[in-house]
DNA sequence: AAAGATTGATTTTTCAATCTTA
DNA sequence: TAAGATTGAAAAATCAATCTTT
């Protein structure tokens, strides 16, 4: 057996409780405003970035890190409330693009002042921005080079 | 409107993608092992860590950041697994114990050892022990007193 | 009324297929 | 057969009460 070292425990547990601790408090946010949870917000800002308004669902899911049959789910319900459009590809049809709404726009627009603000609320009233970048460098190590934002 | 800057941001993305990444491998190894998921482990490594064995719910949710209603369904799978056991509280009839039980302590020692490789793999395969200290030390900030490990 | 814990109903997630096209 | 995506059934998480004791 590999036992981690105290340091790397340390880490460890601390990435954990800190990441749940931040992540609650965001969510708290949004729900008290009455908005969506994150992931939706995650789907709406990666569209909007694309100049086309879309997205493949592998692409979604590859920077989310989503389950297939997670993201289709997550799909429907964003779908059912206006937010994006599912339109079929040309080239190949089992696959399909995901389309960002006008409606869906307009939420991301709504969202974004209340999660920075739950952001700095969390992250950067507790971090110098040298704290931060430091921060980011260390754990850009702990995950796949692809979903590094 | 406050908003974050611009390393606040790269910050609180990767905080939230290296925790996913590692969780996800660390949650894999564990079911792949035919082992119960991390919050069991969590549970029984509080309750073993006490001299009675025992820890009211009420701890138990401050530790583990879990809501009270979750925490209870919880308890229910492993009372049913056989690994914990609840015990009425004597001076005070609205409160009880929740005890480990001999299955949920070898339980705890079977979980061990795959827990411990997983989160080298993940986590101390990645990063040199002062860097560990580092991330440990930055993370503290961000989490509240109650809760670091 | 408040604290500690549980429960019913609902939503979300997960697992294990399934369906369609390449 | 494999890739891309979805689906039914089961498990877990969530919300809004509820129950018991203080």
């Amino acid at each position: 057996m590999q036992a981690p070292s105290e340091a790397i425990q340390r880490a460890y547990v601390r990435l954990m409780r800190a990441q749940q601790a931040v992540l609650a408090g965001i969510e708290a946010a949004l729900k008290q405003a009455g908005l969506p949870p994150l992931s939706w917000y995650d789907v709406l800002l990666e569209l909007k970035r694309q100049e086309s308004g879309r997205a493949s669902p592998g692409h979604l899911q590859g920077t989310m890190l989503l389950e297939q049959y997670n993201l289709s789910r997550l799909l429907d319900r964003m779908q059912a409330d206006g937010l994006i459009r599912r339109v079929p590809c040309p080239d190949d049809r089992r696959r399909q693009f995901v389309e960002i709404t006008d409606e869906g726009r307009a939420m991301q627009k709504r969202m974004w002042p209340v999660y920075a603000a739950a952001i700095e609320a969390e992250v950067g009233a507790k971090l110098t921005d040298a704290q931060a970048e430091n921060l980011a460098a260390i754990l850009a190590t702990l995950t796949p080079p692809t979903c590094r934002a």
